[in-house]
DNA sequence: TCCGAATCGTACCGATCGGTACAGTACCGT
DNA sequence: ACGGTACTGTACCGATCGGTACGATTCGGA
């Protein structure tokens, strides 16, 4: 009961996504949130809480929709396809018109000043639980043959997720979809086979 | 002739490269800089400018301290050493205990508002100035033979670059020195030869 | 010794930051 | 129809932002 909310949830959680993507958490004010939001400062706090929570909100939607191809990629059937799933999958995320360049995950918080701490902390905690994921499926993948027995699936998670966050920073400062593809292409010629 | 200043300039700027490289340029106040530099306002604008020129002379200082190596690495014999300087050097920067962990050239300004542009720029220019001059040793290395002939220098040395910037991302994420090791050693075991 | 020049500290500027008090408004259930 | 409830907009809060005016201070040169 009560008055009606006039805008979409989502929607606005869309507006803040690419506000905080582009300009990440510190870099975007209240005033530019509202703005590109479409609604007004008080709406915002009785919706999302504040900045902070609406930051959390944006990332977990980021998650469920421009990250979901990760879900996907552990689900395929070699350990070559899950990585070449994941790499151009990241390369597709980071390159898309459609979103700001680059990684959410990256360009929300990297390095800010101490009031931000916890939301880098967040974001650094999800990149070290993707990779602990990765690393668990390659684990798998080496239990069942699909990986040399010699091999460290946390060291090739970890490889591979640095060359991921790598693309990221390729695709912030300008580089394009053909390029990123050319380093995945690069690195899946390399990658051990069983 | 005048008053002679009380503190050394390079002195100071080392005060404010570690803040800067810790927060970020957005994520650092001048609060913050004055008190690291030891110095009132009034005198860092005298001998700096204003907080952007600040940031570029500690950027220039960085550069010419902390990334020395790579100078020194593009002088090694073979295309193989060149690479293996560069990386290793990467990674002892990223995580000398002397220093904020990660990458100047990241944590600086990766994603930030308007006003902050002009210096994500800067950045964005220099990592593409570091990865054409490691394009264009490499196209030397192709030439004398030490690179195969079907090889793209340009493409080898972007995927260099990615796994660096990769690199500064874990470094900025909390990994430790052998991580990063254990990743270098894993490009240079792929590293093509002759 | 005294003047010009440069640095120093205090105290302040307007603008913007994240966040909120409060009254008006539109809807639901009764 | 009417009260309770939730949302809306205006107008504001103290704190901090980057940047500066100004007078006191300390030096070299004449």
């Amino acid at each position: 009961m009560g008055r009606p909310r006039e805008f979409d949830i989502d929607d606005a959680l869309d507006g803040a996504l690419d506000l905080f993507w582009r300009k990440g958490y510190e870099g975007t004010s209240l005033s530019d949130l509202t703005q590109a939001m479409g609604i007004t400062r008080p709406s915002l706090y009785a919706t999302f809480g504040n900045k902070e929570e609406l930051f959390r909100k944006a990332l977990d939607r980021y998650d469920s929709t421009c990250m979901a191809f990760t879900r996907e990629a552990m689900k395929q059937p070699t350990a070559r396809a899950v990585v070449s799933h994941l790499l151009y999958g990241f390369a597709d995320a980071q390159t898309d018109p459609v979103h700001p360049s680059g990684c959410m995950g990256m360009n929300g918080a990297l390095a800010c000043s101490e009031e931000a701490e916890p939301i880098k902390q967040e974001l650094v905690g999800r990149r070290v639980a993707g990779e602990a994921v990765l690393g668990r499926r390659l684990e798998e993948a080496r239990a069942s043959g699909d990986l040399p027995a010699d091999c460290d699936p946390a060291e090739l998670a970890r490889y591979v997720m640095t060359l991921a966050h790598g693309m990221a920073v390729q695709a912030t400062s300008g580089a394009g979809r053909e390029a990123l593809y050319s380093i995945v292409a690069m690195t899946l010629r390399a990658w051990p086979s069983a």
